[in-house]
DNA sequence: GGATAGATTTTGACAATTCAAAATAAAGCC
DNA sequence: GGCTTTATTTTGAATTGTCAAAATCTATCC
């Protein structure tokens, strides 16, 4: 069995290697999402490498193997159907769910996973819009265009909050800014580094560009 | 924050001071329950001293302090309120459960806790009969008496298993011995060590007395 | 009252995970 | 090409939790 330290350098491994495109993750990506000094993720992937879950390309960074994805999956699949659970059923703000689900993951069986993933109805998305791991292992990594970069005067939908922060989900909440709202970008000024959106019936309000780049959108079919 | 083996340790030392007419718990059998060499729970039991959650004696055993029996109280709870939601929402075999709670108890939060005992609408025992301890942290100590020492031929009620082996969970919700449960004893063989009971409109059955003693029953008011 | 058996403690060691700080490599810049 | 900056690796040490085996108590039994 995987530590709770191998589960979570794995898991983040997974989250940068899929935000780059040849799924090389550098060393200090890796310390950095995990809150450690470089010498510390470096001492643990080259442990990672022994057991064969990551590969390490010495000064130039790691990828996961076959085993290493697999493993991290199985981790995220359990945090974000935690998350949704947590929401779901349990009506737990959106912005707290993060932290919780951070150290539920390494504590759930993957008997407990089937039962709260039928429990949910299999959903294909967490409270955030992020994609869940099926079963079987396969990781929707769709992209899509951000408040940041999209078109303006179009209806919109939310689809996706890439950011854990609980500062930033409660501002966004505030703002009705969740997986399935609506909106339209009314004017983005690049100079001020300044969006301006409107939800349907709502007051025009701004965010930085920075923030409208977390929030991605899809253009609204029904609007 | 407990360590997950300081929460293991204290929830152990609980368990079996509620056992001993004094408190103290010796040494040996904290090494047992932990499934560990007696030096190390030595060891251990010397640096939960360190930091005031139990008193040593050495040589006779060891306490828990009011600050160490808090510790071990909400660690109890949230393995007893975890079972009961494995069991009643999850749906999941009695037998299984303990050895979930077993990690979950170390994962959940307080915040989560909560909402878990709203979800079941504050449960007094947990899926085997084991009193849930309070959020204020008081604990149900109520003794009964066991199909090994009750009265026979009269309509009982079981009340509690105690005993967390799978093994012994199967055998027993096969032959319907969960909480609430009515039976009577037909026979008490005490050369044999055997005990025979029968459930409303079900066959004779037999079990071992020390099986009977696990399983804990209180007289069958409507019967 | 001393030998003995059983429980407990001590000692020395190891695995996992981490940090601080020094050493090294790579990349880019005159 | 040598120099500088930055990223990475190495080294030495600390912490936590564990075991094996030796040492030490303590209660009990002639
Ligand atoms: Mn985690
Ligand atoms: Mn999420
Ligand atoms: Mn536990
Ligand atoms: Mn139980």
């Amino acid at each position: 069995m995987a530590t709770i330290a191998v589960e979570n350098y794995l898991k983040h491994a997974l989250l940068l290697a899929e935000r780059s495109p040849d799924g090389l993750v550098p060393m200090g990506e890796l310390a950095t999402a995990m809150e450690v000094v470089p010498g510390t993720a470096t001492t643990m992937v080259k442990a990672l490498a022994d057991s064969g879950l990551v590969l390490h390309e010495p000064r130039r960074g790691l990828r996961l193997t076959a085993a290493g994805r697999r493993v991290a999956l199985n981790v995220l699949r359990k945090h974000r159907l935690v998350e949704t659970f947590l929401v779901n059923v349990l009506e737990m703000d959106w912005a707290q769910v993060h932290a919780e689900a951070e150290q539920l993951e390494h504590a759930i069986s993957d008997a407990v996973l089937d039962r709260l993933d039928a429990l949910l109805g299999h959903p294909a998305t967490d409270p955030h819009g992020d994609p869940i791991p099926s079963v079987e292992g396969t990781l929707n990594s769709a992209v899509y265009a951000t408040l940041a970069t999209c078109a303006t005067e179009i209806s919109l939908r939310v689809v996706r909050v890439t950011d854990q922060s609980a500062d930033f989900l409660t501002f966004a909440e505030a703002h009705g800014l969740r997986p399935g709202a609506v909106a339209h970008v009314v004017d983005r000024n690049l100079p001020a580094g300044l969006v301006t959106l409107r939800r349907p019936r709502g007051k025009p309000f701004a965010l930085s560009l920075a923030a409208a780049g977390r929030i991605w959108v899809a253009p609204n079919e029904a609007g």
